[in-house]
Parts: C-alpha cells; structure tokens; sequence
DNA sequence: AAATATTTTTAGGTTTGTCTAAATTTTATT
DNA sequence: AATAAAATTTAGACAAACCTAAAAATATTT
C-alpha cells in the first residue's frame, strides 16, 4: 500500500510521539506537526479507516501493528539518508535533517536497499539514532544519559537527544560529537552538573541540562 | 521562488518538448504527462501568472528566460541522481528514471552542490544525456546518428534517445552500451540497416530503425 | 466561403489536505 | 454534583490539482 506524504508525515509524528507517550493525544499530534487539531482529527479517520491506528475518538490513538511497521519503513529511509548526507556528502550535522525529511518519502525498495548496502549498512544514523533493517528490526543498545552515567568507566557517546543548532554549538565547544570516549570524574550535588575528561587532558564540566541530552555506552 | 512538484513536472514536460517543437500545444504537453488538455490550461494560466511562460490562448506556448532556467534546473538534479544511482548505486539503467523522477523534487541548492561534486562534477548522465552545471550551462558535443554516420571511423556512442526497456534489451543483445567505441563498415541501401565492428572480432547488422536511435560522437 | 473537424478553453465537479469557528465531550474545579 | 475549563470533533470553507462535458476558437475540407 502506497501512502502520501501527509499520510507518511502523521505515521511519523505519531511514531515519535509514542516512544514518550503510549498512547497519543490530538494536540500534541497538531504541534508536533504544526498543524490544527482539526486537520489531526481528519486525518486520523483516514488512518483508522486504513487500519494503520487504533482510534478511539475523543481518546487518543497509536499505532497497531501495521502502522509501526510502515513507521519503521519512514524512519530507515529518513537516518539511511541522513547518514548518506552526513557521511557522504559531507553535510553539517544541523542541515541534514530537512533535507532526508524530503527524500524519506521516494519510497522505492529497491533503492533503499542498495542505498543501505552502499553505505555498509550502518546501524546508527549521525545522530546516533538507531536504523531499523529491511525487516523493521532495530538494533539493541543499552544507553544511558550521562547525567546518570556511573563514575570513571570508558563511555562512548552514542546518541544527542536535543538535534538544535544551539545544542550543536555547545558540543562543538565541549569537542564532544558521536563516538567520542569520555569518563565521568566526578558530579556535583548542587546541581548535578558532571566533570568529565576527554581525551588525555581535555576535562571540563557541563551541566545537568546539557548532560541530560547526552546518551553514553560502554562496552 | 520554490515550485510545487506539479508546477515542477509541467515546466519539464514543456522544456522537453521544446527540444523538438519550437511552440509547444495543448494537447501535445497533456499527452507528454499523461493528463488531460483541461489541466493543462488550467496550470498553463498559473504558469503564465508566475512570468514562466509566453502563453497566447489558443496559440501555444513555450518557457521564457525565467522559466528556461528553472527547467534546467530541475533537469540537473534529474541526471545528477540518475548519475548517482547507476554509478554508485549500480541500479539498471531503465530502472533509475522512475526515481530520479521523484528525487529531482527535491530542491536544496547545497545538497545538489554536493552531490555533483561528490560525483566528481559529470558531464554527462548513464544515458549520455547533458548534465547543466550550476549555472545552467549544456556542456557541448558534436553527435550524430548511427544511422548516418560516416563509415570506417572509430565513433564512441554517447546517448541513445530512446530508453525503453525494449531497446534496453536490444542493445544489451547487441553488447552496445554508453561509451562502447565501434566502426560502421557498411550501410545497406536496402533499408538502411548498418554493419558494425564492435571490439575486435564482433560485427553485427543493426536496423535503420535502432541505428537512428544510437548517437556517436568522434574525438 | 461554408461546412466540418480538430483543438482549446470554460464551466462545473471531485479529491486531498488544510483551516476557522461552533458544538460536543471529557476533565478539572469549586 | 454542578459548573467551568480544556480538549476534541463536526460543520462548513478554501486552495491545489485534477477531471468530464459543453462551448468557443481555429484549422481543414469540400
């Protein structure tokens, strides 16, 4: 089944929304797409009516089965592209996202499996965010908020939850992007802002709001 | 001035059709994009509101200077990502129309910047066809038909104006692909037909019909 | 040059996706 | 439990892009 790309943008949204909230409701659908609640309500009769969501009216509604699997398909071609952009051509981390919100929607299999070979069928797009396979398979990682990251064990920065440009800028500044190592030295109680070192003698101190954003793994 | 995906399509089914028509018709575009002759006045009027084409009711129609450089644009991203998908993405060749079709809509400046130079700038695109640079500008080349061209000189093919999967077929038969050089021996007064030598010790006769569709050019 | 055929445009309708404003339902407050 | 507030849906409109069928303009025949 083919969809449009209204359709395609409100399965998005709704996906998104749901990884924060099990079960959505209309507003926030409308903000996150920068819409009206109207056009939401109208739109998720459509998605009902397509059996993409389960829709109680007045209560909210989320994906079934169906839905997440075609939400799945958006969000590969959207960090497969992304990841081309970026690792490709090259691309600043804070342009690359409008840009794969418009080619996420040619929608050819075929493509996006010969894309997703060509880049060596990376499991995290710039970001760090997680690319689900062909089958709708997401890779595993036990992350963590380096703001609640344990004391002086190796960290890997695996993923930035906040993707602004002020975010970008305040990393650049800390020298800190994805797959960068880093160690918790200490945090301080009054307001768990954390020391950390990078590299041999790199350390510094960021905040609990910036850190919050952070994700880290270990190996 | 951005252009919706419809607009997009007109302006390069008219630019298309000017390459052979001086004045385009009605019904000519309508057949060129699978529409009908009603919708094709009633975009012609919008296009003819946004200054893109010269538009005399009843009499035709044809893009101006702004409507010029608009189409060559989109022509641009077209061939930059058919491009893209045959040499990188190793897609047959009557496959990467189809979704440079879709690709082309896709109109960041930056990202095509960086695509073609992460081609390594190309002249030409998988079917020989021109590729304008940023500017607009047609690289130029001197090419003839197979069917007439002169006879004994080493040609290299360059583009081949029909890109059906049946002349696909025909010329993989026939081992014929873009710059494969050959030698015309000999045309048949018959019916046209030529004799070629392709590589050493492979000659073959090809119809007038597939010959006036092969184009050659001699360095 | 009149009659016929072809082409193009106009008139009016459909679908998709959006909106505002009013009505309805649910939730929160007193 | 009644009322006020907030959220959601419905009703009705609008724009873009398409269509069919009828009318108008142009081209071709006889």
């Amino acid at each position: 089944m083919k969809f449009s790309i209204s359709e395609e943008n409100y399965i998005k949204g709704i996906y998104h929304l749901q990884q924060h909230n099990e079960i959505v409701n209309t507003n926030l659908l409308a903000a996150e797409l920068n819409s009206k609640a109207a056009s939401v309500t109208d739109m998720l009769k459509k998605l009902n009516e397509k059996k993409i969501v389960q829709y109680q009216p007045y209560r909210g509604f989320k994906l079934n089965e169906k839905g997440s699997r075609i939400a799945l398909g958006i969000v590969r071609r959207h960090r497969l592209w992304e990841y081309f952009l970026s690792e490709k051509l090259e691309m600043e981390w804070d342009k690359v996202h409008a840009i794969a919100e418009e080619l996420e929607h040619v929608s050819s299999d075929e493509l996006i499996g010969r894309l997703d070979n060509y880049l060596g069928n990376p499991k995290f797009d710039p970001h760090g965010d997680p690319i689900p396979d062909s089958k709708g398979n997401l890779p595993l990682m036990n992350k963590v908020r380096l703001s609640d990251a344990p004391l002086k064990k190796t960290a890997t920065v695996c993923s930035v939850s906040d993707q602004t440009t002020a975010m970008l800028e305040m990393l650049k500044h800390y020298k800190i992007g994805i797959n960068t190592k880093l160690k918790v030295i200490r945090q301080f109680d009054f307001d768990g802002s954390v020391e950390i070192k990078t590299g041999q003698n790199n350390t510094c101190t960021i905040s609990k709001e910036v850190a919050k954003n952070i994700f880290v793994h270990y190996e």
